[in-house]
DNA sequence: ACGCAGATGGAAAACGTTCTACAAAGTTCT
DNA sequence: AGAACTTTGTAGAACGTTTTCCATCTGCGT
């Protein structure tokens, strides 16, 4: 037989099976087990024997069966869930796995956790089902308690989940300091009648707690320091939610002079209502976000904002979970640093009257 | 042995090991194969059995294990591939299928196909491996001749790439039909000098298109018809990119009166540079985006442009890839026809000079 | 020469499904 | 009553890997 020339589509041969390991074996003149150990770098195969069997899987065009993989050892694909795919910030981060994993043998398999707690419970049972070798869990509605029950089965890395437990490890950016970052800034402005609009909290969130819980904690601590009274108004992470909280604050016999919106999303809310009011912004109102999602910095909306590094989430969340899968035992929390975004829609507070 | 209730866990059995079809077969008293029938819904299966297959399956807990599956029969999960994560339209698509494969046993598996042609390929080639039923390939940037070889092998559907083949399905928005739209709304507005910026097509598009090159298509022949010249100018979808284009345009003697942006991100990049100009959009200088990307929506951007409709898109997609699952033989190409959103950029040409 | 350790390669048993036969038991038709 | 189907359930062979032994070989010190 002549040399036969690296195949366009490795993954079918002429006759239309798919070359396996005994392909290969066979072709190198050895058996499946030592292709199998040169596949996984394994211990105990010669140089000799490594470039032939090398040789004979380039010119197969090789590529190991990842359902019959699983069946034994590792799958080598690592789940990531999200809550929400219009979140810029959670895509950012899943993104990041992606490229991260490149250089990896693994590959991530992403999918979106949907509206419910249920749903999303059964999509990480589906991911289990694949016997992926780890989960990354981002911004998981979920009892915690579920979440250390799955990480019984296999290594789980949860971003944007704040708390402490021994079970799994966290990557979670210190959003307290992120809104202490925004108050600072506003203080520093001027402002002392300042309204943060935001979500209420969960049920099980007892000791832990998601994203939106940490910064009206951080909020309200913040606000205590400088001596002044937190004004929380309730309003769903949307658009709408932002616009009609803001119509509220705003009808206020002493309407606040800056609004925290604990979303970016919200903040956009709150422009539209400022601006449908002829309210100036910042002159007579400052708004503030939170997240630095892309329509933020577009110059006609100019968000000020806080940044909270999808990228270094990502990576961190990352390297957590492939050292467990490499076999650490003891838990890690990650803490990411928040940065201020100052753009436009800050100012110095009005002159009080 | 007495009943034991629903394991919340339904993954790990006490003694840690997985429950298999073995087991279930054991509780029930029956044999594998015929709980293998019971979970596929396959036929020669008594009433009787099955409610008692069911009762112990549900005891428990079973789940199929997805990599044993996919080494005999179908692995029950398809493959999205995405360019770019940060395309909204692309993101919608791959939401919807994600939704839209909630009520089938399949379950999705996202991944983001990286920046170049090889990794895209290597995307796809790792899916396979895994064994995937079916392939959705959004805006594919690749060689249609090499989807083709994919498809071979496992069934594929392409959206956003225009052509004919009878490889495989095709779902693709009217883009030609959307450029139209626009260059008639100018029109209609009295603009005689319109310029489109596009980017340049690809090495491989023969006979195939991408999506850019279908609006540059659908736009040259459109201002045809309308007796006019067609002015493109090269710039790639960026915001950076648009901005410069616009700058350009701006500089000529004879500056166009609209600016067809061939993207919504390039038609903010466009607004950018008009604003810093000083030039008022829309009464010196109208702008219209496509795709209708989020922040078009924002009151205080307010694009005109094109919604592509990515549900309509996705569930499209998902249909056609099932059917062809299914056994579907002969290929099928799905056009949807995209809207104009006409909001506050575009308005009458200034009165001629 | 003799044993011994270390290195190298292979045989064979899993892993958890699906699926093709096929047997047994009913059912319908002559 | 017997033949010919139909229905229901089961045995058992795949599927393509990994991994645990085990056999052989090489080189070395006695």
């Amino acid at each position: 037989m002549t040399t036969q020339r690296q195949r366009l589509t490795p993954t079918a041969e002429p006759n239309g099976r798919r070359v396996t390991i005994l392909d290969v074996a066979t072709r190198a003149g050895v058996s499946p087990s030592a292709v199998s150990k040169v596949v996984r770098n394994a211990y105990g195969v010669s140089p000799a024997m490594r470039s032939r069997v090398r040789a004979a899987i380039d010119d197969l065009g090789y590529r190991p069966h990842a359902g019959a993989r699983a069946m034994r050892g590792r799958s080598y694909s690592i789940g990531v869930v999200v809550t929400d795919v219009g979140s810029p910030f959670q895509i950012d981060v899943a993104h990041r796995i992606a490229v991260g994993l490149e250089s990896t043998p693994y590959q991530e398999s992403i999918t979106s956790g949907g509206t419910s707690a249920a749903q999303y419970r059964s999509r990480i049972d589906a991911l289990v089902d694949r016997q992926v070798d780890g989960l990354v869990l981002v911004a998981p509605w979920i009892d915690p308690a579920e979440v250390a029950e799955i990480a019984a089965t296999v290594p789980v890395v949860t971003v944007a989940l704040h708390g402490t437990t021994t079970d799994f490890d966290m990557v979670v950016d210190d959003e307290e300091l992120g809104a202490r970052l925004v108050v600072n800034h506003l203080v520093e402005l001027g402002h002392r009648r300042i309204t943060l609009t935001s979500m209420p909290s969960l049920d099980w969130e007892e000791g832990f707690r998601l994203s939106h819980t940490a910064r009206r904690d951080g909020f309200e601590r913040a606000v205590r320091a400088h001596g002044l009274e937190p004004d929380v108004m309730d309003a769903w992470y949307s658009e709408d939610a932002g616009y009609a909280a803001t119509l509220a604050a705003l009808d206020r016999p002493q309407p606040p002079t800056a609004i925290f919106a604990g979303a970016d999303i919200a903040a956009l809310g709150a422009l539209r209502a400022a601006d449908e009011r002829g309210v100036h912004v910042p002159d007579d109102l400052t708004i503030v976000g939170y997240d630095n999602i892309f329509a933020a910095s577009i110059p006609r909306v100019s968000l000020t904002t806080v940044d909270a590094s999808g990228a270094v989430t990502g990576d961190a969340a990352l390297r957590l979970l492939l050292e467990r899968i490499e076999g650490r035992e003891q838990s890690v929390q990650y803490v990411v640093a928040p940065q201020l975004v100052v753009r436009g829609t800050s100012g110095p507070a009005p002159a009080s009257r």
